[in-house]
Parts: C-alpha cells; sequence; structure tokens
DNA sequence: TTAGTAGGTAACAATTTCTTCATTATACTT
DNA sequence: AAGTATAATGAAGAAATTGTTACCTACTAA
C-alpha cells in the first residue's frame, strides 16, 4: 500500500515537531500546518489521507477549519481526528458533531495516537475506492467514474472497451491471450468468439492511440510498460 | 430516509434497558443481545448499521467478537463502538487495533453517546445527515428544505426525485448503478423495478434540464463534474 | 367524491453497443 | 520470396440498453 500522508495542524511547534517524529516513525508521511487558514491550504494542495486538527488555534481554529473542509468536495470525505488541551466534555460533543471523526485529548502517548489513526483509517479504507483509479503513462482511467483522462482531455468509452482497456492496464507489461481477456473482462460462462477481443482492441486505439495496446502475435495483447 | 438500527450488546440488563430508552428517543431503532455469541448472531441476521459492543462478557468477549466480524464479509463494513466499565488504556488501544471504531468508557451521557454514534455513523453513511446542503454547479440542493435551487428560482422536487439528485450529487463524477441507487435511495429491502431509477432520472431531467445527469450506458448515472 | 400528486410498472421506440464475418494487411516460417 | 498463420479493418445485423410515454394505484386535500 501507498505511504499515508497525515496533516497535523496545531499552533505548539513543539508538539508539531514531536507528533511529526511520531507518525514518521510508524510509516507516514507528515504534512504540517501551524493554523486552521494554512491547513485548508495544506489540504486542498495535498489532499492527505487524514488529518490531526488542534481545536485552539489562532487565526482559525479547529472547529472553524473542519466546518469549511465539511462543504468543500474535495476535503470532506477526509477523516478528522481532533487534538485538544481541554478534556471539555462540551467541546468534545460540538467537535464530533460538525464533522470531526475521533477526539483524542492532549497529552497523548504515541501508541494511543497511532492506534487512534489507523482505526480511522481502515475503516475509510474500505469504503474509499480501492484499486479503482489506474495511472498509467499519460493515462489516467478512473473506474468510478468510467473515464478516461490524458492531459485534461476526457474519453468516454464504452463499456466493454473501458473494461478491456482497464484490466490490460492493470496487468501492464504482462500478456494477456484472448481466452483470458474474455474469462475476465466478458465472464467466464459468456460465450462468444475470441476475435471479438480484436474489435474492441481495434476500437480503443481508434479513440486513445495505437501506443498502449501491443499485440504479440500468436499470445495475445499486451499493454505496453 | 431509513431509520438507523444500533445493535446494543452489554451483559449487564439495566444498562442495556437504559440505553435501548435513550437510543429510541433518538429515532434508532434498538437491538439487544446480552454476549458476543449471540450479538453476532443478531447481526448477521439483521445487519444492523452500528453495533455498540461491551468488551467485558461472559460467552464471548468484546474482542472476539469484534474479530469474528472483521473476518466475516457481511458483518466487517458495520462500524463498532466498544464500551467499557474500565479506563483501561491498554485495553483501548488493543480493542482498536482489532478493528473497533470508537471507544467510550462508561458510564457516559446519553448526549456524549449519541454524539458519538452519530459521528461514527456519518463516516459510514452514505446518505448522512452531516451535509444539508450541497452547491454543485449552478444548484443548491438543500436538504433540510428539499428544495432546490438555481439562480433565485426554486424548484419543488418530489421526495424520490429530490433524494436521487442529492445522493447523485453527493457522489459528484462517481457512475452509480441502479441497484445501487435503489439501495442507497429507496432503501435496501425494497423491491421496485430498477428501471424505475431511470423514470426518475427523466422526471429530474425534464425539471432541471438534462445537463446534470449523465448516462453510462451499461452501467448507470453519473452527475457531471 | 373528485382532483391532484407521487410513485411505480409496462410497452415500445430510439439509440448505442456488441458481435460476427468477410476482406485486406501484416508478420513469421521455411 | 512464397506460403501460411495471424491480426487489422470495415461494415452489417443482432443484442442490449435507455428514453419516453401512458397508465395504474395509493394517498391527500379540497
Amino acid at each position: 500500500m501507498a505511504k499515508k500522508t497525515i496533516l497535523v495542524v496545531d499552533d505548539e511547534k513543539d508538539l508539531l515537531d514531536l507528533i511529526e517524529y511520531n507518525l514518521k516513525k510508524e510509516g507516514f508521511k507528515v504534512l504540517k500546518a501551524e493554523n486552521g487558514k494554512e491547513g485548508i491550504e495544506v489540504a486542498k494542495e495535498h489532499k492527505p489521507d487524514l488529518v490531526l486538527l488542534d481545536i485552539m488555534m489562532p487565526k482559525m481554529d479547529g472547529l472553524e477549519a473542519v466546518e469549511i473542509m465539511r462543504k468543500d468536495d474535495d476535503l470532506k470525505r477526509i477523516p478528522i481526528i481532533f487534538l485538544t488541551a481541554r478534556s471539555d466534555e462540551n467541546t468534545e460533543i460540538e467537535g464530533l458533531n460538525k464533522g470531526g471523526d475521533d477526539f483524542i485529548t492532549k497529552p497523548i502517548s504515541t501508541t494511543k495516537l497511532v492506534s487512534r489513526i489507523k482505526a480511522v483509517m481502515r475503516r475509510f479504507d474500505d469504503t474509499a475506492e480501492a484499486v479503482n483509479k489506474l495511472e498509467v503513462h499519460d493515462l489516467e482511467i478512473d473506474k468510478d467514474r468510467y473515464i478516461v483522462k490524458r492531459e485534461e482531455q476526457e474519453f468516454q468509452l464504452p463499456r466493454k472497451e473501458f473494461e478491456l482497456l482497464f484490466y490490460l492496464a492493470s496487468r501492464k507489461g504482462k500478456v494477456m491471450d484472448r481466452q483470458t481477456l474474455l474469462n475476465k473482462v466478458w465472464g467466464d460462462n459468456i460465450y462468444v468468439v475470441d476475435r471479438t477481443v480484436d474489435v474492441h482492441v481495434r476500437k480503443i486505439r481508434e479513440k486513445l492511440g495505437d501506443h498502449y495496446i501491443e499485440t504479440v502475435k500468436g499470445v495475445g495483447y499486451r499493454f505496453k510498460e
């Protein structure tokens, strides 16, 4: 799995560094910000996998920041864990109601912090798109949207073409014979002539150009490495 | 929206009843079980939206129960909140690592309990009440009033049409197949012909124009990015 | 009761996609 | 280089999918 990125937003620099140190040790990539405003800017730019957010901060506090994030289409799905020095139940409730996903009271042990982060992430992992987006060469193949993108240009392929492309691309470099492609893309108990694959390959090439799918004569097709 | 079901698993009957009373008052449907084994059986049968699980129980304790649930395809996506009388940090960490989603120490106030439940649900729930107002393209979709606004013009869509639009808009760009839409908008155990979705899409297009919802042939519908 | 609204179903027209097949082109083998 | 196997191509018909309209039922308000 790719390294997860965590954005930590806190105005106490020492704490920020401490958390960064500990999270990096656990294999996370860490981004930092010192107030809500900056946090949102960083979040917008880097799309972290999770945000650790201090409630009490200058410029823009954590509750405000959450409200903004939850209204932003790009950010609203990012899990948020609140950090607070106060063990004030009212604040906690307010935070959770505003859209926080967990709530941690400072000071906190490293193990506990990491444990919570992992708990929150695990859940989002399941529901979030798994391997539905491929990036190969200059193509972005997004199965959630059924769209193929190349440099801001979008291509709408019909279902079979899209799925064939997706399958080949997901096994970049590997030659697949026609029968395997039929089984994987069309389905196991579908009966169609294997030359049907050729026609679909041709249509894909027609739309995207012929520099993605290679023919291996006598064997099958392969997505170019 | 369908009423949310919560399964409460605890061996203390009094507490079970107290929680049931409070959750029902909040509009949840409540299921009860008195040990882990029973809890899993009930969960299997009723697929609750969330499980409140006591750690310490006879027969099968909460940690064991979670392990089993997390391995079961039908149950592994159900959010779990642990309940415990102990404020033992080690247990807490163990629970979260095993797959819990939150952790609550007894005794707890009703407001706090409900607040946490809602917070956890919001993360999971696709039709969360968290975001009641969407702004997409030139539309403002207000779930509080079931009204869609475009440049000062208000459209009052019937419930199903509205909810379908809302759901699609909240998943902007993502293609949703008919069955998913039926499950999410109509409800999980509602039986209607899937082409019903088409008719509703058409009605939405009739009122708002056809430049919001796109058809992805062979797959489903998508709110335009 | 009578409209009127909402939601669901069914039928068929319109459209797109898929498959097949015949033909042409290409690569490989001897 | 000729012959053979394999793939690319184009085009047509079949199949699948969606759009659209009409109609039915249930419920609500006048």
